[in-house]
DNA sequence: CTGTGGATTTGCT
DNA sequence: GCAAATCCACAGG
């Protein structure tokens, strides 16, 4: 059997629908919460599960959105969120980091949820290598934070923009390993500088690897 | 534990 | 030109 092969049989649970995405970013990225993410690479599956996401609406909304990226209508950037439902918005921040959408609403209008931080389910020594870190290091340090579940997945722009995340041979899939989320905390976006009241970040209650400082991460 | 500042690419105005 | 959905090192309490 070739390798690859072998690989994706031992993903957890099975792929998300499509309509799954095919809503509005604030009723989808409650539902993401205990999900599955899951990169396919040589040396193995690199996979967390999703403890917190941020949702960002599309200019078709009212009021629109003033801090999402498709704000302004398309640009060559942000195109993927103005496409079909499912696929990976990967973009870079400051120069250094990328962070993770998935884009979400029916084509044609733009929506996403970004994925703010993950649990480790599988290939924490590989994520550790990709975070400088050392073998064993605690998930929260691995993948908690946009960009440090990017840098840890081995994710870039370049290489995962675009992707199909619901696609059986795609190397970055979202799945339901039937994982049931519990109490979900509800809080306004973090590191933005307009709108910055709307309650659209939501974590699972009690999870270590949710994103923020010890004081302030059990709301 | 908290606060501050630097790193450094990309896309749009 | 400049702002950006961030992270990390380091200083001080």
């Amino acid at each position: 059997m070739e390798e690859s092969a072998q690989v994706r049989g031992k993903l957890p649970g099975r792929l998300l629908k499509r309509a799954f995405f095919e809503a509005s970013p604030e009723l989808v990225a409650p539902l993401l919460l205990g999900k599955v993410l899951a990169h396919i690479t040589a040396r193995g599956i690199l996979a967390g599960r999703i403890v917190e996401a941020e949702a960002y609406l599309g200019p078709h909304c009212q009021p629109p959105d003033p801090a999402a990226h498709s704000y302004r209508g398309p640009t060559p950037r942000n195109s993927v969120l103005f496409g079909r439902a499912g696929h990976a918005y990967v973009y870079s921040i400051y120069g250094r980091y990328f962070c993770m959408n998935i884009s979400c609403e029916v084509d044609g209008r733009a929506g996403c949820v970004l994925l703010r931080a993950l649990e480790p389910l599988a290939g924490a020594d590989g994520m550790a290598r990709n975070r400088g870190l050392e073998k064993g290091a605690a998930g929260r340090l691995l993948t908690s934070g946009p960009s440090r579940l990017c840098m840890a997945l081995g994710l870039t722009r370049a290489a995962h923009n675009g992707l199909d995340l619901l696609d059986a041979d795609s190397p970055l899939q979202v799945r339901d390993d039937g994982y049931a989320a519990g109490e979900i905390l509800v809080t306004p976006r973090i590191g933005i500088h307009v709108a910055v009241d709307w309650p659209m970040r939501f974590g699972l209650a009690g999870n270590g690897c949710v994103s923020g400082r010890k004081s302030l991460r059990g709301w």
